[in-house]
DNA sequence: AATAATCTGTTGCATTTGCAACAACCTTTT
DNA sequence: AAAAGGTTGTTGCAAATGCAACAGATTATT
């Protein structure tokens, strides 16, 4: 979640100059994209929030991946599949930069200051993706709701100390750690019976 | 899994000329690196099996990830956690490409070749990772046993068809799904008795 | 300010899952 | 060939989780 780069503000002020790539305006509730046919689609969020949604084969509606400023997202790092139906959902107004990853490999050769502005970010905006990746997928191969949740408030805490705001909310970190939300709101109240934590909505410190 | 580039080749018979970038051998059972503090090390595996092991505060083993020829890894990819350790663990004879991240940023800017080639690989290899990590947390995000049996098989079909091979042992296949193995076990066979399946060993057929 | 929509915590219940233990099988080593 | 070490399938049982339903709180909309 932590970029240290800010590309969103060095493209702002700036209006694409090359064809292949666009920044496009999606509406709230707009569908920004969706994983379907292999494009080697690749996008930057510049700024807004937006959620990659799966509905599966019973219509539920699952939300695999929340995206915010500097996110990267698109079909190229996602295997397609078809027995369920992925859709990138703008939560909030937001800017996108679209380009297929083929052309910015073949422009980024070319002189314009604005591919090279975004190849010489490219590496730490993925570099900030598998982080997040890999620290998600640590916590959802964990057995219990408990370590899930003691396991994501750990790394908060790494971060912000013992008492922190959870970036989304209670129904959203229970999407988040995969798990049900009532099953997760059940343990939450357990840890906090036990004085493992204090919890006030979404703000939460640690007592141990 | 599926990597369309082949750095191994290359640097099989190539010997580093570049005092940054380190290749090592290691020996099966050997520890090749621990991520416990933040280097920005970033490791290519040219050849051999290793795991990504992760050692909880009940001293359990439990493997994270599981690398292969080309596969990357390294301290800078993950959030460094006081509360448990990480261990990446040859599995097998293991060649090994190490090198600190900053370095590599340096040093490319100079005409090694042997950087120049390690820099035109880097996006394939780091995308075909985003690409790994993301399917496997769709996986792990769904809720039941078996939506992520048969979520893994449809991968699995899609680009081998309805028979295959499973990449690892049944018990691995418990440790990449994160659910306990005999409980998969139970869960399969009772895939193979509604006939929505046959296995023998890893090896899958898909009757639907 | 009133209304609607969403979010949160709670609880009962059925189901699923993890855990433990064990036997059969397979693989590797001696 | 025998022994040792690891893998797989099975099952009983206890614990954890998902699901559903609901009420109160909060937020957004009109």
């Amino acid at each position: 979640m932590q970029n240290n780069i800010d590309i969103s503000k060095f493209i702002k002020d700036f209006e694409s100059n090359c064809s292949k790539v666009q920044i496009k305006d999606f509406e709230k509730g707009e569908t920004i994209t969706t994983f379907l046919v292999n494009r080697n689609q690749f996008c930057i969020l510049i700024s807004g929030n937006a959620d990659l949604v799966r509905y599966d084969y019973n219509g539920n509606r699952i939300v695999t991946e929340k995206f915010s400023e500097n996110s990267i997202f698109g079909e190229i790092f996602y295997q397609i599949n078809t027995n369920s139906e992925f859709v990138v959902e703008a939560r909030s107004k937001c800017k996108v930069l679209l380009f297929s990853y083929d052309d910015i490999n073949e422009k980024c050769k070319s002189h314009c200051s604005f591919h090279q502005k975004l190849l010489t970010s490219f590496p730490q905006l993925i570099i900030s993706k598998i982080t997040d990746l890999t620290s998600r997928i640590e916590l959802l191969s964990r057995r219990s709701t408990r370590d899930k949740l003691l396991g994501y408030f750990n790394l908060l805490s790494i971060q912000y100390g013992k008492t922190f705001t959870l970036p989304f909310s209670i129904t959203e970190l229970a999407n988040y750690l995969a798990v049900d939300r009532s099953s997760m709101s059940r343990e939450l109240s357990i840890l906090k019976k036990e004085k493992f934590i204090k919890q006030d909505r979404n703000r939460i410190t640690l007592l141990y």
